[in-house]
DNA sequence: TTTAGCACTCAAACACGTCGAGTGCTAATA
DNA sequence: TATTAGCACTCGACGTGTTTGAGTGCTAAA
């Protein structure tokens, strides 16, 4: 429907935005495409344009915006994801090819070096961690009055806390408190390690090691912990930059909902596997209406999936943060793959 | 030379300043003290006290506000620090009072509660971690290819880092690098521990176990973040209340620099025991010239001090922030002593 | 079908007028 | 001598023109 010469305006008028972040005039487009007609001509396929929806005015002779069906448009059929540079390449490939760290660690680094190389404000999301088994539990006693306990997950995720108890428990009430979780816990998924902490286990404590009791309450907000989805986010600040003019109520409830895991969750949870552009008013979410965000799923080994996003402005350079994020998810998964077969 | 009318109206102002944050006209200050006089002789003393220099207009025909010399006089002379109710006693030692916690969930919880009751910022930082001493160094091996490196201090931090391996590295290996830790770095300060690392260390590693040179850059992170000074930041949002028209490029640099353990040790390393406040212009960063900064110490049983401070507005309620600071003090002093006694 | 030309529109920037909260001053008062 | 009522004055906030410039739609000619 739309002829050739409407797409390269299209092209152009939202290249030109995305770059800018104004509307752009039908001067502008003459000036920065390869068409050769005048601006009267351009002006004329504008008006078209707007007919059909996909751009818009934002005042009776302003320059034209793209319109939620102009950037859908332009991300479903015209624009291409740019080649990410080599020298970024290597950064990507650096910090995420370094085998050294733990699942947290390689998240929370991408999601710093997400931000960085878009100047967006970076999501990463660790799978569910609900059906994670608990394959081991030990108690570690550091000196007189500290323990630490030590959880691990089938998934790989190792979680820690150092607690301080009172003197009164005995080293063989920890070898006890230790056999108890150990027998009735380990294997289990960490939804019935939950369950059961809640029911069973106190009383077995309580039968088996009178003193632990205490050490008890410590020892489940570890296990809360691990239950806990990561999520991990980067470059909150630079939100700052891409809306210059939102008041500081607005702004507050936004950083406020960001640093909610549960509102992360939501937000992605419905995310298919490939790239997912959800553009101002499609994002669920009354804060997020002059946003965009980009989303693609990444594999954790067989363990399930993680999600990558990017927050921008609606304007947002789409193509390179496609480009980057698609590097990003392939080097993930790659490097999550060689994690679980070492 | 202040005459006692003089200091009553001086007061008020300062008090009504500080609760609405707005200038402050004659009538307000007739009608909001027991000074039985017309609005014409409050502005008669007006007149007086801003010739004094104690306060200020924000333009020719506007309220008075306090200026400095105003707020300093305040805060030596007139302000007494306000009660705490006695509920928000109770949170305070209810989540203070609490000994299975480690010294930085005590000083991060510290934070949090604190801008809670005062809505402004609040910093907690620890102890300058430079002349700790090492006092234990353990690897322990947590599964095929994850292994732990926990360390402590003598003053009571335990710090610790999981980290992957590739296979290579054998149980013998892991024994021999716990071996020259402990043997070359426990009892040493952690500067000396730092040196070492760079160059003692890595010849030793060679020599005695040469495959475990790849686990020692990850052990050094480890100890590079002991040395690290603890600061514990909270409330940062609350900023966007009491400085609501900064704009955005500002506040990305003044939430950057309190990201910034550096800059913040820098703000308030010259304190001195008891409660110094720095209004505005006293403050030493040009980011902070429209804030007040209210600081004190409290002890680590025989270890240093701490700081807890309040970031808030110029025209903050200087008495409620005294009184619940002085209460942190207190607790937070007590419980570390208890804590160390233990 | 294209385009030059023109009348039109609107946001942004600036100037101007009014309102009201607040001031300083003065002359009368206690 | 200290207080106060009264009044002229100041200035920010707010609303209302005015001007400017970038951009538009429309029309008539090429």
């Amino acid at each position: 429907m739309l002829t050739k010469r409407q797409l390269i305006i299209l092209d152009a008028l939202i290249r030109l935005n995305t770059s800018t972040g104004n509307p752009i005039g039908s001067k502008t487009i003459m000036n920065n495409t390869a068409i050769k007609a005048s601006s009267a001509t351009i002006r004329n396929e504008l008006s078209e344009l707007e007919k059909e929806g996909f751009i818009q005015k934002t005042h009776s002779s302003s320059g034209r915006i793209p319109s939620l069906k102009g950037y859908r448009f332009y991300i479903d059929h015209l624009m291409r994801p740019q080649a990410v540079a080599q020298d970024k390449m290597n950064i990507i490939s650096d910090v995420l090819g370094t085998h050294v760290k733990q699942m947290d660690d390689i998240m929370h680094q991408s999601a710093q070096l997400l931000s960085e190389l878009t100047q967006y404000t970076a999501i990463v999301l660790g799978p569910r961690a609900e059906t994670s088994r608990l394959t081991g539990f030990r108690l570690l006693s550091l000196n007189d009055n500290h323990i630490m306990a030590i959880i691990q997950t089938d998934k790989g995720t190792i979680e820690n806390k150092v607690f301080r108890v009172p003197k009164t428990i005995s080293e063989s009430d920890l070898v006890k408190v230790t056999n108890i979780f150990n027998h009735h816990l380990v294997g289990q998924t960490l939804i019935e390690v939950a369950q059961k902490l809640q029911r069973d286990i106190p009383l077995l404590i309580k039968k088996y090691a009178s003193n632990a009791t205490e050490m008890f309450l410590s020892i489940e907000s570890v296990f809360k912990e691990s239950t806990e989805s990561r999520h991990h986010i980067s470059g909150k600040l630079n939100i700052l930059d891409f809306s210059e003019n939102m008041d500081t109520k607005k702004l507050k409830s936004l950083y406020t909902m960001l640093d909610n895991s549960g509102d992360l969750y939501a937000l992605v949870d419905q995310i298919s596997d490939d790239f997912v552009v959800k553009i101002g008013e499609e994002i669920d979410h009354d804060l997020l209406k002059e946003f965009s965000l980009v989303t693609t799923t990444y594999n954790v080994s067989n363990y399930g999936k993680g999600v990558i996003a990017v927050l921008g402005p609606t304007s947002m350079a789409y193509d390179e943060t496609f480009g980057v994020l698609d590097v990003f998810r392939k080097q993930l998964t790659r490097t999550l793959l060689e994690y679980y077969l070492e």
